[in-house]
DNA sequence: CGAGAATATATCTATATGGCTATATAGCTA
DNA sequence: TAGCTATATAGCCATATAGATATATTCTCG
């Protein structure tokens, strides 16, 4: 676990691989279209891919002539739930919104 | 940003820095406190403190002879909003909780 | 099958990072 | 002030990372 956190926080600890994901959250896009944005050559652009694909950030598909990539939720979750044992340092109002949702139950969540 | 956010990110993305981080979530620790766990030297613990002090993960305070250290919780609420864009990608109930909530507002919150 | 398009891999270079040991600095306390 | 304690800084080494260019691979299409 503490290997997969190293590796989903060093992805991120890049201003060009955050941006690929946050091309990527708007729908797949193909190697081309992911470089498109930046000034880096094309093979800059794979290496970055595949750091984030070894993140577990992203997958790559395949599609005709491409390898379309998208997005991987799971290791952004990941981390958020790591944050998540932080929250109470900031938020003050966490603990009893937690103790409040928890109560409900109501409120539509299938 | 981009600066704060790549700071920050890569001062997480070490295991022993996140362990600093979660000592200090029970509370200041002197270095020696903090390096007491670790079979690294002084000096080594001591970087990783400037590189957690760098991100604004931590501060340094002054008391007597030694310099505890805190946790600084901003900057892991930095990282936590800018994940929490990508939130709708795994948690199917966020988007419409979060529109629950916003038209409760009269839960307790001060 | 041959050409072109899309992407990956190899290799090289420069810089950053993490560790160590040795040493410096700062504040108590006798 | 001298010495002890706590911590920081300097300098060194090995490895990792981000770029680049050149080349290889894999499909598609005529």
């Amino acid at each position: 676990m503490d290997d997969k956190l190293d590796a989903i926080f060093s992805a991120l600890a890049d201003p060009t691989r955050r941006a690929i994901l946050g091309r990527l959250a708007k729908g797949k896009a193909t190697v081309a279209e992911l470089a498109d944005p930046f000034a880096l050559s094309q093979p800059a652009i794979s290496k970055h891919l595949k750091v984030l694909e070894q993140a577990g950030l992203i997958r790559s598909g395949r599609e005709a002539n491409s390898r379309p990539r998208v997005l991987e939720p799971a290791a952004l979750k990941t981390i958020a739930d790591w944050i998540a044992d932080y929250r109470r340092f900031w938020d003050q109002s966490f603990d009893r919104l937690d103790d409040y949702l928890s109560k409900v139950q109501g409120y539509e969540n299938d």
